[in-house]
DNA sequence: TTGACTAGAACGAACGTTCGTTCTAATATC
DNA sequence: GATATTAGAACGAACGTTCGTTCTAGTCAA
C-alpha cells in the first residue's frame, strides 16, 4: 500500500518485467513487428530504463533467448540424472516439451519456432544450442548402450525427436485440437520403434 | 544481340525477375530486413514497376509463396500418380524434399523454414497448405489400405515425415555436412518402421 | 553528495508507398 | 503507309511515418 513498497517492488524487477513483456510481444507479433516503445508500454518500464539494462533491442532479445536456453538446460539435466535408460530419458524429454508447450506456449514458440538468426546476429541456430546438444548426447549414449541402432547421430536424433517436434509446431499453429499429452503414447511408440535396436 | 530483343526479354519478365530476386533476398536476410529498394536493385526492376505488378511488399511475398506452393503441389501430384503403395509414395515425397533442399535450398528455406504468418496477414500456417494436406492424405490412404497402423492422422504424419523435415532444417542450418540423399535410406527405415503395421 | 536508476521528449535514418511523368507497342483512322 | 490515339508498363524523386537510439533532467537510496 505504501508508495515505497509498491515502487521498489516494481522497480527492482525492471529487467525481469521487460523480459516477460518481450516474450509476450515477440511470440504474438514477432521481433520486427514489436517496437521498443511497445515493450516499454507493455512492461511499464521506460525506454531509458530499458536501454540502461540492455544494450539495445537485440540485447533484449538475446537476454531473453539465453534465459530460456538456460532454463531448458536445467530441466534436461534433471531428466538426465533422474532416469537410467536412454529409453526413459528420451521419453521424459518429449513429455517435458509437450508439457511446456501446453503450459507456456509462448516460451516454446520463442524457443523452437522463430528464426533467431534473423535478428540475433551472432547466434548459432537453435539446433546447435546446448539443450539440443544434450538431446543428441542422450541418443549417442543410447547407441553406446545398444539401446538404439548404430547410425549417424543427427539422423537418429532427427528421427527420434522429429515427430514430437513436428507435433509441437502443429499444435502451436492450431492444427492439433487436444493437449499434446493425449498423443504422447502414440508418438513415443512410433518414434522409439523407429530407432530401437 | 539487337537492342529490341534484349529489351523485350528483360522487360517482359519483370514480375518473374522480381520474384527470383525476392526469393534470393528473403532467404538470405528475411522479409523484414529486405527493403523494397533492395528488391528493385537486385531485380533491376524499378520501384514503381514493382508496385504496379504487386499491390505492396506483402503482395510480393505472397505471390512468391503461392507460386512455390503451386509448384510443390504439382510435384506431389506427380508422385501420387506415379506410385501405387503408400510406402513408395511417402518415400518418394521425402526423396523429393531432399533433392529440392540440395538443388534449391532457397526454395526450401522460404517454404518450410520461415514464419509466413509474421508477414503474410491472411495466410494459414504452412502445415495447413495444400502440399501438407496432400502428404497427410497419403498417410490416411495408407491406413485405409492397412499399410500404416490405425491412429490419429496428424500423429502418424508427424512421425512419418518429422524425421526428414528435422533433417532438412538441420541441413539448412549447416549442421549436416553431407548431401541429404546420403541419409535417405537410414531416415526412411526409421520413419517407416515407426508407423508401419 | 554521489552513483545507480528512471523518465520520456527529441533526433535522424530508413522504410513503404505514392504520384506525376515518360516510354513502348498495339490499335484505329484516314 | 502514315498518323493519331490509347493502354498500361516502367520510372524514381519525394513524402510521411515509424523506429531504434540518444540525451538531458530528474528521483531515490546510502
Amino acid at each position: 500500500m505504501t508508495s515505497k513498497s509498491e515502487n521498489t517492488a516494481a522497480a527492482q524487477n525492471a529487467p525481469l518485467r521487460v523480459l516477460q513483456a518481450t516474450l509476450h510481444l515477440f511470440s504474438q507479433k514477432g521481433y520486427f513487428s514489436t517496437s521498443v516503445h511497445d515493450i516499454a508500454r507493455e512492461s511499464g518500464v521506460s525506454i531509458g530504463s530499458i536501454y540502461h539494462h540492455f544494450r539495445d533491442k537485440e540485447g533484449v532479445a538475446s537476454a531473453l533467448f539465453e534465459s530460456l536456453l538456460e532454463r531448458m538446460t536445467r530441466e534436461l539435466e534433471n531428466i538426465a540424472n533422474r532416469y537410467d535408460s536412454t529409453h526413459d530419458k528420451c521419453r521424459a524429454v518429449i513429455e517435458l516439451l509437450f508439457e511446456m508447450t501446453e503450459d507456456e506456449p509462448e516460451v516454446m514458440e520463442y524457443m523452437l519456432y522463430s528464426k533467431h538468426r534473423e535478428f540475433l546476429s551472432g547466434q548459432l541456430p537453435v539446433c546447435s544450442s546446448q539443450p539440443f546438444r544434450m538431446m543428441r548426447e542422450m541418443v549417442e549414449q543410447g547407441m553406446a548402450k545398444s539401446e538404439i541402432r548404430k547410425m549417424d547421430v543427427i539422423t537418429a536424433s532427427s528421427c527420434l525427436y522429429g515427430g514430437a517436434i513436428r507435433m509441437i509446431t502443429s499444435r502451436l499453429d492450431g492444427l492439433v485440437e487436444l493437449p499434446l499429452q493425449s498423443y504422447l503414447t502414440d508418438i513415443w511408440e512410433c518414434s522409439w520403434k523407429g530407432v530401437a535396436v
